[in-house]
DNA sequence: TAGATTGTTAATCGATTAACAATC
DNA sequence: TAGATTGTTAATCGATTAACAATC
């Protein structure tokens, strides 16, 4: 089992030697270190947990190390997903590339705004929170996106839990309560500031 | 010094008893363990981290708790801010009323969009990218937040260091470059889903 | 009083760094 | 060959957990 930090750290490489230009066939350590703000020798050690060998002199092979990060972080398999939310950031995932691109398969939007749904975004339609269970439970979706106001989050939450959901993305601001079998990750775009903020007050 | 991984809990702590209800007066470290999935044990030890006395058979003071981590969280201080990327994400920042409360103070966004350039949101206007290093530098902005394309994200964060901020809230997923003294936080959103479906397709 | 809960110290655990031999 | 770089083991560092006395 690879441990946690260390599969955060594998995406970031991974992006990495995606964005690198297809002249250059070789990456070292200290090369992804500096890129990324991390020492050699954690990326070396990192390397150890991949089926990936290195040669001395030269480092790893951008093609293959690619190749098998896909596979082990599973960037090819599509995540049927929706989004409960259409405001402004639902509607920014919703039609996000990078999330399109690594294989997110959004569905579509739900809301509960009655200006809001029926009408559509791009291809996606933004249909009724009433919808919500029924639609979940017939297109077999797996992951919820929740961009509501913090608080409806939770109920909104328990909606899709009961509908059968196994992974909630949560935006909104509340520390929500899950069953054990459903994963949740918060990304809490308010703390991301706060915490900036006291890094940039703090050494003045 | 208190260490960053205590802050980001702190943090944690402050949202959740501001969220109680008024009549609730005292907390307990299992009552805030339990809602945040944190162990009492280690939300005591983070409390020892704090001028905050506790008591026994009670817990902790809800309101003292709560001003005293405002003060050390800093969360009066306004930040003067812009956004770079006007799309959909950059406006949703611009609009959402999480960072407005904490005191993140949008003057403008930015763009190199001819079509949006001109435009207004609410009450901030959208300008063009060639007054960037002027309105910074006039205004004294602080942190520039950056809601462009990968592929142009290098070259907002250099003009931005050069207009003379001193924090990057960066929402590209691409590995910025800035000198020691500017402050970066990488928000890597497609990082957040491809750990979440990691997380959802491994236990099953 | 008895029982719940804090505050603090010691033990454990895990992650990072340092060091260095192996290798191309 | 000399020099750069990997792979791996040992040392260090820091964070979490366990334990328990103090206290209301």
């Amino acid at each position: 089992m690879i441990p946690w930090v260390v599969l955060e750290r594998l995406y970031l490489y991974y992006s990495y030697v995606e964005s690198l230009p297809p002249e250059i066939s070789w990456v070292s350590s200290q090369m992804l270190g500096e890129a990324l703000g991390i020492s050699p020798d954690l990326v070396r050690k990192d390397m150890t947990y991949c089926d990936i060998k290195g040669k001395p002199r030269q480092g790893y092979p951008v093609q293959e190390l690619k190749n098998y990060l896909r596979k082990l972080l599973k960037l090819d398999e599509e995540v049927k997903s929706v989004i409960v939310g259409a405001g402004r950031l639902g509607s920014a995932l919703a039609n996000y590339d990078g999330l399109r691109k690594n294989n997110m398969r959004v569905l579509a939007l739900f809301d509960v705004d009655p200006e809001k749904v029926g009408k559509s975004l791009g291809d996606l339609s933004i249909l009724p929170l009433e919808d919500l269970e029924g639609f979940v439970k017939k297109n077999h979706v797996q992951c919820g996106v929740i961009t509501v106001p913090a608080h409806s989050a939770q109920q909104v939450c328990d909606l899709l839990v009961n509908a059968g959901i196994r992974a909630i993305w949560n935006f909104a601001p509340a520390a929500l309560r899950v069953p054990h079998h459903v994963h949740l990750r918060n990304e809490n775009i308010v703390q991301g500031f706060v915490l900036l903020r006291i890094r940039m007050l703090e050494v003045n």
